[in-house]
RNA sequence: GCCGAUAUGGCUCAGUUGGUAGAGCAACGCAUUCGUAAUGCGUGGGUCACGAGUUCGAGUCUCGUUAUCGGCUCCA
């Protein structure tokens, strides 16, 4: 027989041989929940897997996204545990599970702080804890002895919680040793089977994440099954920086911060600059297909600008400052975005029905305050440009709009093989019992809303759609993309806006002869040219496409006998519209080849007696790929036909 | 902005309990003139982020400033 013990405290009894999936089956749903997954002896294993007698079974499937969770969430609590032990008197806040491991937010009595080298001593007691292989017990309390009992503990956070956001009935505990903490599950059956625990970093972190309530310190810490699972994971954390844009960025020499220049306002290099610039054009070939019109505005505007906008009520804070000049008492500001220029590029004419869509775009450069802490490579920048457009059109016309926005932004994609795994899209919808924080009328609103989730249908794209995260103004689809270590960058946003045309009392006559206001979409597909970059360096890991790398083409001469060769190809190379560099450094070639590997241009060329006697080029592929030997005309020839190849996308057209 | 950590030649990093800087790579020079992932020898290069302080003496300890990193908060 099998004897079990459940999370509720319950035994049960099983025959020989029964799998984790029977047992799973066997118990109540409510039960069931807290069954993730089985392992036996504290080695995991499959639900389907056998199970005999003598089994003392904690429940868990590593690799189930709910058995992730279930075990993360213990060994939080496991964390909880140790620290209780370590220092009395810690008060706890929130401790959950998150996407790759877990973390606790904690408070030590008389201001005291746990430090970095506190870590070993606290995995060391939470390995020992888990050794002890507790049980973890479930427990239902009424909402009164909850408040008694963690008022007793001395915890002031969970009694708060407990009063603010819990209802009676449905409060639970789990139990694990000494330790008892509040948490509605689900969770493992027993600490046992965690057996690699690592405590990865500490951060400050506001209970309740308010800014102006007491700052806690969050714990930050994952754990596996079995020791080997957390060398790989490690292993693969150190491979994953290996990729880290601002990493490339500074070994491939393509953009750089000056403390001089100022923090958070990136500087392109050549060579970043070569590649951006061909990332615009990229973008710009297509707009104009898509029926776009490009504008250049100023990098400032009149404070008076902002303030007809609105954008300087709600985002004054967040911009620089207005700039007095005080010889003629005006105010001005850098432009933290482009849409009150675009609205006046409309309004300079009488505009007609006819003419709409008017589609207004440009690489507009912003500048936004954005708070110290919050800097980060070039993903978060405070002069950033912006792949922006405003599209002003009849409401009838936003689902079209919002078509055309998604070609583009699905033609770029597959460019550079992005696929649905590593983009998500959000469409924001009002909540439609909160009217009043939002403008224009029930009509409006759902037509808007309506269009976006149906142009997203018709393109076959799965947005999820969150309720109540529209802006004011209108609804608004945004597109997401991890970076190398999971952080979520929002790339591109279509926004729906009625009111800004209001504000600039934007007109159009309509075909009855009346004035009409238009409909504002603000779109920039790809957020940013500094974030696109971040996202395209870390999905490349600098491997960058043919067409866009600054460097194409290597040429190594054999020896610096034939470095004149050397260059008479580079010349005719960069004739033809090829981008080639020459090595002439007196090093072998097998040195040479390693270097120009190292430094990510896809294609090296050799040249030595034979190709200089023949005028022909030994191609090599990057990555040790394809090997073989042509004429320098050929070789330039298959370089351009590639690239043509794979622009060949960006000719597309609208399908509608 | 808040919490914590970090800051040493162009890059990656050593530097023991405070005794006045070191390696590899890169750069430069010389030799070599080479056939697909590191030829050898040599040379130059650092106010140890910046500013104060403690000390006979500070890269090392203390305080402040700046920037960066990990989070929190924020993100038009």
């Amino acid at each position: 027989m099998v004897k079990i013990q459940f999370p509720d405290g319950s035994v049960r009894e099983y025959e020989n041989g029964v799998t984790g999936m029977q047992i799973a089956e066997s118990i109540s749903p409510a039960l069931a929940r807290n069954v993730v997954a089985c392992g036996v002896n504290g080695e995991t294993t499959e639900l389907n897997r056998p199970i005999n007698e003598d089994a003392k079974i904690a429940l868990y499937r590593f690799e189930d996204e709910e058995g992730k969770h279930a075990f993360w969430h213990t060994s939080a609590h496991l964390l909880a545990e140790a620290l209780q032990e370590l220092y009395p008197g810690i008060q706890f806040g929130f401790g959950p599970a998150i996407e790759s491991g877990f973390f606790y937010d904690v408070l030590l009595p008389n201001g005291e702080m746990i430090k970095e080298g506190d870590f070993k001593k606290i995995e060391d007691k939470m390995l020992e804890l888990a050794r002890k292989d507790e049980a973890v017990v479930r427990q239902e309390v009424g909402k009164a002895d909850a408040i008694a009992q963690f008022a007793a503990a001395g915890q002031t956070y969970k009694v708060e919680h407990i009063e603010q956001d819990l209802e009676d009935g449905s409060i639970t505990t789990y139990t694990q040793g000494a330790f008892t903490d509040l948490c509605k599950g689900p969770h493992i059956v027993s600490t046992g089977i965690i057996k690699a625990i690592k405590l990865t970093s500490i951060a400050g972190a506001f209970w309740r994440g308010d800014a102006k309530r007491e700052q806690m310190q969050r714990l930050y810490g994952i754990s596996f099954p079995k020791k080997k699972m957390l060398d790989e994971y490690l292993v693969m954390l150190e491979e994953a920086k290996k990729r880290d844009h601002r990493k490339i960025g500074k070994e491939m020499e393509l953009f750089m911060f000056s403390d001089r220049v100022g923090k958070g306002l990136p500087i392109w290099l050549p060579k970043g600059t070569d590649l951006r610039l061909r990332l615009t054009d990229m973008l710009r070939h297509i707009q104009k297909r898509f029926g776009y019109q490009e504008v250049i505005t100023p990098h400032i505007g009149s404070k008076n600008l902002y303030v007809t906008s609105g954008h300087y009520a709600h985002y004054g804070k967040d911009s620089f400052q207005p700039i007095h000049t005080p010889e003629e008492d005006e105010e001005y500001m850098l432009k933290p975005m482009n849409c009150p220029h675009h609205c006046e590029v409309f309004a300079s004419k009488p505009r007609s029905y006819r003419e709409l869509p008017f589609r207004c775009a440009e690489f507009g450069t912003v500048y936004r305050y954005e708070q110290s802490g919050e800097l980060h490579g070039l993903t978060r920048v405070r002069s950033f440009t912006q792949d922006d457009a405003h599209i002003f059109c009849r409401p009838d016309q936003v689902k079209g709009e919002f078509l055309r926005v998604l070609d583009i932004i699905q033609a770029v994609f597959s460019i550079f093989g992005f696929n649905e795994e590593q983009v998500e899209f959000q469409i924001s919808l009002r909540d439609p019992k909160d009217t009043e924080k939002y403008i224009g009328t029930d009509e409006m609103w759902a037509t808007a809303e309506q269009a976006i989730i149906d142009a997203c249908a018709e393109r076959g794209i799965n947005a999820r759609q969150e309720t109540g995260e529209a802006a004011f103004y209108g609804p608004k689809l945004d597109c997401m993309v991890k970076d190398v270590i999971g952080r979520r960058w929002q790339l591109g946003t279509i926004q729906v806006d009625y009111n800004l045309p209001m504000r600039f009392k934007l007109e159009y006559t309509a075909d009855d002869n009346t004035k009409k206001v238009p409909v504002m979409v603000h779109r920039a597909p790809f957020g940013s040219m500094e974030r696109f970059t971040a996202v395209l360096i870390e999905h490349t890991a600098g491997h960058f496409p043919l067409w866009l790398t600054p460097d194409q083409v290597a040429i190594l001469p054999i020896s610096e006998k034939y470095n004149d060769y050397a260059e008479k190809v580079q010349d005719y190379l960069n004739t033809v519209g090829v981008r080639a560099v020459v090595d002439n450094r007196n090093e072998k070639i097998g040195r040479k080849v390693r270097d120009n590997e190292i430094k990510r241009i896809p294609y090296m060329v050799i040249v030595g007696e034979k190709e200089a006697a023949e005028g022909t080029v030994a191609m090599r592929q990057q990555g040790g790929g394809e090997q073989a030997v042509m004429t320098m005309e050929e070789f330039g020839k298959r370089i351009n036909d590639e690239v043509a190849k794979m622009l060949e996308a960006t000719n597309i057209k609208p399908r509608d």
